[in-house]
Formats: C-alpha cells, structure tokens, sequence
DNA sequence: TAGTGGTCTAGACCACAAA
DNA sequence: TTGTGGTCTAGACCACTAG
C-alpha cells in the first residue's frame, strides 16, 4: 500500500524554495504521491531541483508544518496520512474585528465593579470561590448598532492594576495587551439561546439562537481573565484557507 | 513613542534557533519591547547571541509568523503594533474529530441522489442554477448517539465519479479525501435554531440553538461541494494558543 | 548501528522600501 | 541611494530512530 515514490529526470531550471513547495503540493493534490507514500529523501530531491538540502528542507519543512507531510529522523518523510489541515482564526482585538470590516467602532461599558467569584467562574480561572474578581460588561457598536455584548470576570489577584485604569477611554482589551500580553489562550465557541443580559443590550429577543465565544486567557502561570464574548444572530465566525 | 531597542551585553552560551525565539518573545510579553518598539538588527542580534545571521532569522521569522512581529526589508522588524494571534481550528476527516475524542464512530446515510441546484446553492458553488448536483445527508454517531448530521451538496461537474462510489461503506469524507484533495476551503460558523430535518436526526426539539459550521471546497479553480453541519446543543469547538 | 532529518556556519547576492 | 531582510550555497556535525 505505501509505495516510495520516485522522480523522473532531474530539473535544472532556477528554482527557490517556495517553487519546491509549490511542485510537491502539486504532487500530492494532483494525487501523483498519495497519503501514506514515501517521499524521496533530502538529499534526492535537492539533486533532482540542483539546489542544496537547505533549501529543499525549507520547503519540505514548510508543507510538514501545514499538515501536508510527516516527517522523522531515520524515518523519512511521508505523505500525511490523515492530513489535518488547520484554519487559522484570527483572534484580534475587540474594536480591531468591526474596524477591519470597515465599520465605525464603539462601546459602551455596562458594569465594572469588583465582587467574590461565583463558584464555576472560580474553576474556569483557577482561583479560590469567593475570590475577588473584576466584573466588566460593555456592549460594542458597529456604526452605532450593537454589535457584541462583552462580559468578562478578571482575576485581581494576576491584575490588580485594572482598578486604577480609565476604563471609560481605552477599551479593556486594549489594556490587558498593553499591561498582561496574552501567552496562553482556550478558545470555546458555542451556540446558545441569548441570556437575557445578552439580548437586553444586543436588542434582540430573549433565547434568539446566539453565537458565544468564551476565552480564558493566561499569562505566567496565572489565569488573568475569563471573556463572553456574545454576537448578534447573524453573525458568522469566517476562516478558512 | 516607538523606541528602537538595545541589548545588554553580549551572550556567549551556546544558542539555537528556539533559544532565540523564546528569549525574543520573553522581552516581548514581558514588556520590555513594546509594540511598535525596533527591534535590532540581525547582525546586532547575531552579535550579540554569538551566532550567524542565519540562525536570528530563522527565530525572528518564526516569531513574525506567529504574529508577534512585522519585518520589512530596509525598515527593519518592529514588535507588532495590534498582534493578531491565531488560534489554529483544525479541518479534521468527520469521523476523526469522533475518534479522536475517544468515541466510537458510526455513521447513517439518510439520503444519496441528485437533482438540479438551487439559486443559493448554485451561487455558493459558483455554478449555473438548475445544474445536476448530488445530494448526501448523513448522521454521524458517538459511541452510536447522535453526533452530528451532515448536509452536503456537490458539484457533479467536479467530482462526477462519486455517483460510482459505495457511500455506504466508505464515509463521503474519506472519498473526498483520496480523490478530491481540498485545496481551498472557506469556513463559516453560526448559531441557528436547528431546522427540522437537523433537529429530528439530533434527536432534540426543533428550533434549539445549534452550532452550525458551512463549508465550501475547492479544488483545481473547481468548487467541489457545500457541506453544512450541525452539531448537538451542547457541543463546543475548542481551539487556542 | 547506520541513515535520515534538524540545525548551524560563513559567506554571498538579491529585492525591496525608506530616506 | 543604501540599509535591511530574504534567500541560497557548500559544508559540517548532531539527534533521533528504524532495522
């Protein structure tokens, strides 16, 4: 079942890395090297390219890091056998997203006001129930219509600072990348029947089916915050590649 | 505002390319560089890591592909002003996100046959209205409960061999896989009340909020198919960094 | 243990964009 | 114009692992 794949006569044209990976893919999207197959080594290719086992290494090691090949020491490189390919999601700051789709952003906070966390958000952040956390509730406007409803509980013991902060003038997000710049992030996302609070200040009706985007993000060991992130109904979360 | 960096003194330890990278990034979301800040040059960096321009750019165009930096020739690298992280979503074989989390996986085919496009359909696929293409619904099962249902549409025009294949024995995914190998996809993900045909094959009562993920693909400037799936209530895509 | 990929060096030329 | 990153070469040694 799993061949090793051969190459026909050598190319002599000028070639760069970028071109190699191009003429692999080929290879394998055209189905001429299937999943599982063996890939000539390094060192065959970069003969067959006339290029040296740097640059044919920078290709191959480009397409392995997309998913397309595996490769191993003393093992070879194969055609992915299950080739997972990944779509990026880009997770931007919040008033960036509605700025890029060329609207006017704005917002408008809700609440911001200091209590013990609730017993879920406490495992969420990896604190002690009773702990004494942020609230933060803002509602973010696209050209004046509301676009996503915020709600985030901050963890004061990671970033006791945020009490200090104007809040009013720079959006949260904009503080925490300044002053506890994102290292490790969990990403959730979900559909849900709208909470009230949600539908209150999207303007839509209450259980209409919502997007939410829920994120834990983390920095030097500690938990520094837990966001809900709600859509209007009409939102959709675009990738691809 | 934007201050170019300097280093301290040199290091002599032996260094590689990750050492670099990880000691870059650690200036970075520690605050010592901040966004929009210079960052020196290669040779100073080589300099001062006792090593070769090369090895500095294989870390610098890491960091900058993960978006931590933005390089230009002849302006330099800089801290990257508004870091768009990515969280990667992975594009997984249908039965594999199943297995993958421990379930035994399963599959129904509800309905195979073809008929003519409809206008939506036709202009996501980017094909005439009214032209043949090949319908496949199926529910996907987790340790033999309902999963996901997935709803396809595919362009015959693309992909005419799939009339010849036994769906019931090979999941269309894994056809697809072998003999149409994605080369581009846009993803959308929304959340809508399930409509009828979702909700029954769910087992849930209609009109309850559902993930649902759209898919179109592409191969050779060729759009393949349309594939809508919609998931159980409670089910989450889990991604992050 | 031997063969493969992973990495580094020291140098060179080129492409691009800022001054 | 000129300084910066982008790329390539030819060679070397090392790390991992399949046989």
């Amino acid at each position: 079942m799993t061949t090793t794949n051969r190459l026909s006569s050598p190319l002599t044209a000028p070639v760069n890395w970028q071109m190699i990976r191009a003429d692999v893919l080929e290879r394998i999207q055209s189905g001429k090297w299937q999943p599982g197959d063996g890939v000539p080594k390094e060192a065959d290719l970069a003969a067959h390219y006339g290029c040296t086992r740097s640059t044919v290494g920078r290709a191959l090691r480009d397409l392995a890091q997309a998913g397309f090949l595996e490769r191993r020491r003393r093992g070879g490189t194969i055609v992915a056998a299950n080739p997972v390919r990944k779509a990026p999601l880009e997770v931007p700051i919040l008033g960036d997203a509605i700025r890029k789709a060329g609207h006017a952003h704005d917002f408008r906070v809700i609440r911001a006001e200091t209590g013990p966390a609730q017993q879920d958000e406490a495992s969420a952040l990896a604190i002690a129930a009773g702990a004494r956390v942020f609230r933060y509730d803002a509602l973010h406007l696209a050209d004046g219509k509301p676009f996503q409803f915020e709600s985030r509980v901050l963890n004061l013991l990671a970033a006791p600072e945020i009490l200090q902060a104007d809040l009013t003038q720079m959006p949260i997000d904009e503080w925490l990348l300044r002053n506890r710049p994102l290292e490790r992030v969990t990403i959730e996302i979900s559909a849900i029947a709208a909470p009230q609070a949600a539908a209150l200040h999207l303007a839509i009706a209450p259980d209409t089916p919502v997007l939410l985007v829920r994120r834990i993000s983390w920095a030097r060991q500690k938990s520094i915050g837990l966001l809900h992130l709600y859509h209007q109904p009409d939102h959709r979360i675009r990738t691809g590649f």
